[in-house]
DNA sequence: TACATATTCAACCATTTGGTTGACCATATG
DNA sequence: CATATGGTCAACCAAATGGTTGAATATGTA
């Protein structure tokens, strides 16, 4: 898995995964029910959630032929912090801010 | 300019910019300057200013033949509203933020 | 067994992205 | 004036992104 700074922002940067985000804040759901708001394909719904999953911000398991999608708060958090930090900079130690924004974020597996 | 929640986020996706954000904090830099210590070119960096600039994080004023870029921290503000409807993430907790840096990242270089 | 349901895979397509280069424009300076 | 400097523009390119479709796989059910 790979949950870096560019992952995370990348995959909330797409409307549907943010929509599919918020579907999730109420409970988990399978790939199917996750679909069938939108107009697009199961397929391309698949892919969205695949990227959701690479960059931690949600958790896939599989019980039975139904794959359950579940919201995963933390690397979201993360970002969260990453920019009201940013917006607090004054408050925060630059030098330790900095290696914070400079580092790539290594979540693996 | 179009600092929409998706634009705001693909700006921040990438490294270069990400870094070029940075550099802002410190002070104001001319593009030449902000340029420098990247491999790319001028005009690579010019797009990447642009990019930064539509999204609302930073302004760009020209004074002479220097064109002056400027942080503008506040356009983090739709993403973090956004991000703060998502969830009861409470107001950055710098001490969560420094568990963060020493738990969860991993720098690289 | 046969069929339906859940999901992914593979191939493909159009558009966007991030980079290059060389020409160009605007401004400063000898 | 001539020339250097700061920055953008336009054309181009490779790779990534977001979507499609039809086939394939896996699991449940009659």
């Amino acid at each position: 898995m790979n949950t870096s700074v560019s992952n995370i922002f990348a995959a909330l940067a797409d409307p549907t995964r943010r929509d599919i985000l918020v579907m999730l804040l109420e409970d988990d759901m399978a790939v199917t029910d996750v679909a069938e708001p939108f107009q697009m394909s199961l397929a391309a719904i698949s892919k969205h959630l695949n990227i959701l999953s690479r960059a931690g911000l949600i958790s896939q398991e599989k019980r039975g032929r139904v794959k359950w999608c579940k919201l995963e708060p933390d690397a979201l958090r993360n970002a969260s912090i990453w920019m009201q930090s940013f917006g607090q900079f004054e408050a925060v130690d630059l030098d330790a801010f900095e290696q914070f924004l400079d580092a790539e974020y290594i979540f693996n597996e």
